[in-house]
RNA sequence: GCUGACGUAGCUCAAUUGGCAGAGCACCUGAUUUGUAAUCAGGCGGUUGCGAGUUCGAUUCUCGCCGUCAGCUCCA
């Protein structure tokens, strides 16, 4: 919403970088201001800024402020570039496919998209004639003009595009309706945008997909071109480079090359397979997280993988989850289902006995393999599948004890990312519309969570109402080694489950008390964490993880005895060594060992058989000099890299 | 689930307008005994995802199903 002027009479203080501050009369053009700071300037300028919000060159002035210039360098820049790519690709469709009803058209991460109804599906053949008409659009340098309507006006321009009536619609009446027009297209929109369609010139469509009207299903479905711009061919380069990049990591491509995992069709999809060298990586991550939870106070448990479908109905998910649950099975008249969480079970070991406020807090942790039912459409490789297990667990403790145990967690969690080298950041989710409890006590445990953080100095953003409905939360966000986020660690807050379960305590007052449970997961799910490690990691793990950490190359039959004990002692010392004395060159065997990206290749010759020592060759050290060293050396070194968890 | 694209040897990909299904790598055998990213030769390998249909003839055209991919929606 921008605010009216209250008298338009005075003049509006701008406040420039620098401290200085001009005065001018509202409905000046911003474009005249920059013009007056330097003419220079203005060739550079993209958008203003006031008060923080972007605005276009040609808008008028309504209200002062702190006064900035955006220029291509400026990060908020690029959604204005993006956002004028999306008109200029409107308008090169509106003039192949008049036909076309226009939807959105915003700017998003790295590009924009806009949304057009038509009655075939675009091809690629159309996307390519697209973005030739969209080079045209460019040339012709046509100016972006911002036009103030009322709602009568607006409802004219657009009475051949139902989709634009639906938006006006929805328009708050104190709202400023606004079009843009470069050349021969119009479009609805708040803006802002670039002077003119020739500033766009770095920009290539990348493909199309069905997308929901307004994200509803039960909408009809518009036909979406993405594409993506910037304001350098250095930047589209990189851009184009980082794609690449993304692909040669991709966890599907390198599972299967580095025979970690598959799915199989008769198994099903979204179910993993996983093969030794996998389940290698994904054991070494167990079992570091089972001596790292032990050491934070937690207790291991078990529960079943299949449970009768009436606990689901007293924890509440087969009223609130069953859409993402497998269906029931029936066992002597009794329906039972694969477990969708691993939370129910956990309660119920609560609930084995009488618990004392002495008892608690008590935690319980659990690799439990859980199966939900997700869409199809939605499966992905190891980041989105049906089956997997989670490193879960519950704490259950008094309202008392949650700042520390939270704090707790937040050390725990600390000292896990470290470990795989993720930095990260943390959110703070608040209470959604719909959410159980009373508002009060939602306050209370925000709070709480936002003044551990704080006192950790740690620094979090809200998300305002992305709590889940029985509480708020903490999501801890990964940041790979290309620059990516994944979702990881999160801890929630239940207020619901100890309320359906009647979960009880008895106090030091001897009566009975409500125990607060926490929810929480570190890797969250191991399919989903080991995908994004391959993708983090390029498939060159750590000598920890990997699946292989020493592969010893005789380079003769003559000292192939030699190598074979070698390999001997080194599985000896507990590594994972093997020995490739296959009849191929050491050429060839010193590619294959560093396109299985194992850490260490030992080469044996005459020299080292004689002396007892080994060539090293480390992962990715082509062309170097290899290092000479004393077998016990070298196995003394890479022990001490595994024992470290060395990155 | 929805929209679109794709599905050929274990992997990556070929195969004029419908006309005998091919290559590289991997694997096996032999020769070679190798000093840091592919030694040479030979061989094995296929109901072209599955099932119908059109046709003298289908990897190719049509329909259905299954799976994969890009998105939408949803999510660990």
């Amino acid at each position: 919403m921008i605010d009216r002027p209250a008298a338009a009479s005075e003049p509006l203080k701008l406040i420039l970088p620098d401290g200085a501050v001009r005065e001018v009369a509202p409905g000046t053009l911003p474009r005249d201001v920059v013009a007056g700071i330097g003419p220079r300037l203005l060739n550079a300028a993209v958008a203003v800024e006031i008060d923080g919000e972007v605005q276009d060159l040609t808008t008028p002035l309504r209200r002062g402020g702190k006064f900035r210039v955006l220029t291509e360098k400026d990060v908020k820049s690029l959604d204005v570039l993006r956002h004028s790519a999306a008109h200029i690709l409107a308008t090169a469709v509106r003039r192949l496919r008049p036909d076309a009803q226009i939807g959105f058209g915003p700017a998003i991460e790295d590009g924009f998209y806009y949304d057009f109804g038509v009655k075939e599906p675009f091809t690629p053949d159309d996307l390519a004639a697209f973005e030739a008409e969209m080079r045209k659009v460019v040339a012709e340098k046509f100016p972006f003009v911002r036009e103030e309507v009322d709602r009568r006006e607006a409802k004219k321009r657009f009475a051949d595009d139902p989709l634009k009536l639906e938006r006006i619609d929805d328009l708050g009446a104190d709202e400023i309706i606004s079009t843009y027009t470069d050349g021969p297209f119009i479009d609805l929109c708040r803006g802002p945008h670039v002077p003119d369609t020739g500033r766009v010139q770095h920009f290539a469509l990348t493909h199309a997909a069905g997308a929901y009207w307004r994200g509803d299903e039960k909408r009809p479905m518009l036909q979406r071109i993405y594409g993506t711009a910037w304001f350098t061919k250095a930047e589209l380069d990189a851009y184009r480079h980082r794609l690449e990049e993304a692909k040669r990591r991709d966890h599907r491509t390198l599972g299967a090359a580095l025979d970690l995992y598959s799915t199989d069709q008769r198994v099903g999809p979204g179910l993993i397979l996983w093969h030794p060298k996998g389940a290698i990586v994904r054991s070494q991550i167990e079992e570091y997280e089972k001596d790292l939870i032990l050491r934070h106070g937690y207790e291991l448990v078990y529960t079943p993988h299949v449970v009768s479908e009436k606990l689901f109905e007293i924890s509440g998910h087969l009223q609130s989850f069953k859409e993402n649950m497998f269906g029931a099975m029936e066992v002597e008249g009794a329906a039972y289902r694969p477990k969708p969480m691993n939370c129910p079970g956990h309660i119920c070991i609560f609930e084995s006995r009488q618990r004392s406020y002495r008892d608690l807090p008590i935690r319980y942790a659990e690799f439990g393999t859980v199966y939900r039912y997700e869409r199809s459409g939605v499966l992905h490789g190891m980041l989105r599948v049906r089956g997997f297990t989670q490193d879960d667990a519950h704490v259950f403790c008094t309202m008392e004890q949650i700042d520390g145990e939270i704090a707790r967690l937040l050390d725990l969690v600390d000292e896990m990312l470290k470990t795989f080298g993720y930095p990260y950041t943390v959110e703070l989710s608040t209470r959604p519309e719909k959410a159980l409890g009373e508002p009060e006590r939602w306050t209370w445990a925000q709070d709480l969570l936002a003044r551990v953080l704080e006192g950790r100095g740690q620094p979090f953003t809200i998300d305002e109402g992305g709590g889940a409905f029985y509480g708020p939360k903490l999501d801890f966000k990964l940041i790979d080694a290309i620059g990516r986020k994944w979702q990881g660690p999160t801890v929630q807050l239940d207020f619901n489950l100890p309320e359906r379960f009647n979960l009880e305590y008895i106090g030091d007052d001897n009566a009975r008390h409500r125990p607060f449970m926490l929810h929480r997961v570190l890797v969250g799910s191991m399919e989903r964490f080991v995908g994004g490690l391959v993708e983090h990691y390029a498939g060159a793990f750590p000598v920890w993880l990997a699946p292989e950490q020493v592969r010893v190359l005789p380079i003769s039959d003559d000292v192939r005895e030699a190598a074979a004990a070698a390999t001997e002692r080194l599985k000896a010392a507990g590594l994972r060594a093997s020995l490739d004395d296959r009849n191929e060159t050491l050429n060839y065997r010193v590619r294959d060992g560093e396109m299985m990206k194992v850490p260490y290749l030992a080469v044996i010759g005459k020299r080292e058989a004689e002396q007892g020592t080994v060539a090293v060759r480390a992962r990715g050290a082509s062309g170097k000099k290899q290092d000479i060293v004393p077998l016990d050396e070298f196995i003394a070194r890479v022990v001490r890299e595994k024992e470290s968890r060395t990155l």
